[in-house]
DNA sequence: GTTAGTATACTAGTATACAAATAGGAGCGG
DNA sequence: CCGCTCCTATTTGTATACTAGTATACTAAC
């Protein structure tokens, strides 16, 4: 049905079937709109519904699934809406902490974002790396972030990105992420030379860059049309 | 052990239960720092340990308790760093759709605000009447961010703003809320005669105002010292 | 008196049995 | 062939029994 990793050490069976389920979602390996019953994902698991239901009500939270009481649930779909509101709020308060880091900054953690972007490098020109590479983009954000005692702030953008970055995901399969290294090293450039007057036009850019082509997903003659909710309408960019 | 509204008609036993139990949280009826087991909860809600389980978890995820395995469930204590947060998070994206608001707002919504502060002047001089305005008051900002398509950027900010809640309730247990509701006119005035300019001197004042004394809460000599998790470095506003 | 070991009671984690509600199809009557 | 009714399978919702880890009070040895 999906895969699944072993269970890391220290992880209770709710915490290691949130982390799977998630990542099974997050990488569309669970489809938006699929129907995922509690007894399959307990079954797929060797685990009982209990620590499933838990964690359920935890993704719908997150509004990454629906639930129907008696009726099933479902994976859902990627709804424009919450695309648009992660964008604002995105690029409202990266906006924000980019200026505040160039006021000033750990040295410590300015660090760890040119050991991040050095790992990102690597990955250039290799294929199917796009899991790798998100995850250290994820990083490379969250770095900033903690850099400015934010980390909380970072995890609310986050919760309200799971739409964002599944769409995301879909138009950069076909896309190299080159561009948005580069946006990156400009991101510790500005920090580094207090460039405070520089944030606000890379950090729309690196925000609306992955979604630009967004229409193309969600046209009638994609072939992943089906993957969005279509009773929203769609907002422009 | 706290108080037990009755069930609401359409509500299922998690949905009710999670009200309830976060109701008695967020006004401090379950103090931060106090032991609350499943079972207690259960037998205080008449219902099984599993749907107060899974609004444990919820609850868990807003930062409003606390779980160690095989030990006991705790309210969190109010933690300095995420009032901070919470302030920050507040104070950027709530500036950012003010000003979108100055450049365009729906008129049905204009209305909604103006009824919704009348309904706070009504409550000018009345006792115990917190707990009324504080529900005001958030829906009249709700009302703001929904002018503006942006229900779920206010949910994320609700989600985070739990410890900035109940310390802000502290501290107005001794004040009124004549101040806030004059703000909440300039809010309007704002809108209607699209002055942006004003826009980040009011919205500052507004979020910092009602926290601006907690420092008499949070020290040594306080009642409500207890309340709060002194391992975190108080900031500084 | 102090300390190490042990029994016990309490906690959350998990599995499972049962209830309630819905959807869909079989069967029947028109 | 169409439409209605009822039954059944399947779903989530809920309650309960069991597991395992933790803290604490008690006991016995030093």
């Amino acid at each position: 049905m999906f895969t699944v990793t072993a269970k890391l050490p220290g992880e209770n069976n709710r915490d290691y079937s949130y982390r799977v389920i998630k990542e099974a979602i997050m990488a569309l390996e669970l489809k938006p709109g699929q129907t995922i019953s509690e007894i399959e994902l307990a079954e797929a698991l060797q685990l009982s519904r209990t620590p499933i239901r838990e964690v359920l009500a935890k993704l719908r939270e997150e509004h990454l699934v629906e639930v129907i009481p008696q009726v099933g649930t479902y994976v859902s779909k990627i709804k424009p809406k919450l695309i648009e509101e992660a964008t604002f709020v995105r690029i409202t308060l990266e906006k924000e902490i980019l200026k505040l880091s160039c006021e000033s900054f750990p040295k410590e953690k300015l660090l760890q974002l040119k050991g991040n972007v050095a790992q990102q490098e690597l990955l250039i020109g290799q294929q199917g790396m796009e899991r790798k590479f998100h995850q250290l983009d994820k990083d490379f954000h969250y770095i900033i972030f903690s850099g400015n005692n934010k980390e909380n702030a970072w995890d609310a953008i986050n919760r309200l990105s799971t739409h964002y970055n599944r769409m995301r995901l879909l138009s950069e399969m076909e896309h190299s992420f080159n561009e948005a290294i580069n946006q990156h090293k400009m991101f510790i450039e500005i920090i580094e030379n207090h460039q405070a007057e520089k944030v606000e036009g890379i950090i729309r850019q690196h925000i609306i860059e992955p979604i630009k082509l967004w229409e193309d997903l969600y046209k009638e003659n994609s072939p992943y049309k089906d993957f969005f909710d279509h009773t929203y309408k769609m907002p422009v960019f």
